[in-house]
DNA sequence: AATTAGTTTGACCAATCGGTCAAACCAACG
DNA sequence: CGTTGGTTTGACCGATTGGTCAAACTAATT
């Protein structure tokens, strides 16, 4: 009955410590939902999947986490923290182009490292962001406003071009994720010699658009 | 047992004709199954839904269907021109830069005239294009090196800037699809008075953008 | 009007799915 | 070593789903 509730609250609220095996069933279940729904999206996915790609049987899993969905938004819950990373580290004492530069860089090296994870909030934000409109609100929301005014000061002091800041950022995201999100078109489309690693030529790409885009 | 087969096979091969009926179930049958799946995803939609969106009863949809899967890959290869129409529009007399931005502005506006066929498409790139493969293959991979070539061909000769024109396309496909397929996260990042319409701004930001990565 | 060709439906089916539960099992600790 | 708290499972359930089928019904043709 503890262990239920474990699996859709935080960790370290007062509550009984977890066990070894809670631990270390509860990784492996969110690994193994990771693979499941960023492959197949929320409704493709079964339970049955993620059980015994986590080793485990259906019951055992619906012992760590009380339903499909708890396990969903435990997902995305737990990695919209290394999803904005990047963005946090946007900083305003650097200098401004190579900063945003800097963030498009090591948002297109999260597209090429964790494109599961980039899939994953693509399926759900496509699918109209039921499960994220709570943490968008808490989350995103805020950073991205603290983020637009710094680029927003940037602008008005001559240190980039003026660009719309929010529309910045939807370019930015946009283009990296683009290359996890679409990677089978990409890898299609491209030709033979290109198509086994698109990323660096991504990267070099990316760079001058966002150079010539940023340059005063 | 003739209709069956006729929602698999494109019209006017020297078979019989389709009934008046026939026509006006079939494209309320795609038309509603296009609502469903760009909202639901393939397997998130049932057959009912689409049936009970068309105004018909399931066995009766399924007379004129042979499968839920028929109905999508019949939505998919209807859809297939449409989407591309823009790209084939490029024209190798124009003025580069221009005829580039035309193409750009072109699908931006498909993005927000025809947000559900975005989503339909990206749904399927998503789950790995099962049903796509066939299609790009035949159509898409051949009018992308058509362009490709002519893309090069401005390039080279000193029309436009220098840029990698298989990533140039990404870019507009990514940066354009970005706003109706995230449409939703758009609008919740964006403050209130920008959130009702965001493609004016979308525009002009997409606009300075390629002109400024074009310009040679 | 009668015959045919095309259309619609209610009832039904097998498979799959998310989830439950009691009982068996196992690890830890006094 | 026995007891307690935590873990695992087989069997099961109700709901949903894609799809079938024979029979009823309607439109077109002669």
């Amino acid at each position: 009955m503890e262990a239920q509730v474990a699996g859709t609250t935080k960790p370290g609220q007062g509550e009984k410590p977890l066990t070894r095996i809670q631990v270390r069933n509860r990784v492996a279940i969110l690994e193994a939902a990771l693979d499941v729904f960023s492959a197949h999206g929320f409704r493709g996915a079964t339970v049955d999947q993620i059980a015994t790609s986590a080793g485990l049987s259906k019951p055992n899993l619906l012992y760590y986490f009380a339903s499909k969905e708890s396990i969903h938004v435990a997902l995305l819950a737990g990695l919209m923290d290394t999803w904005l990373a990047p963005l946090r580290g946007m900083n305003k004492d650097g200098d401004p182009v190579e900063e945003i530069l800097k963030y498009v860089h090591r948002k297109l090296e999260m597209s090429r490292d964790l494109p599961r994870q980039s899939r994953l909030f693509a399926n759900e934000v496509l699918q109209g962001a039921p499960h994220l409109s709570a943490l968008y609100g808490n989350t995103l929301n805020p950073l991205v406003e603290q983020k637009v005014a710094l680029i927003s000061g940037w602008s008005k002091a001559g240190k980039i071009a003026q660009v719309h800041p929010y529309h910045l950022l939807f370019s930015i995201w946009s283009l990296t994720q683009h290359y996890a999100d679409f990677d089978v078109q990409v890898r299609t489309v491209l030709p033979e010699s290109e198509a086994s690693d698109p990323f660096p030529q991504a990267a070099h790409h990316l760079d001058t658009l966002f150079r010539k885009l940023l340059a005063p």
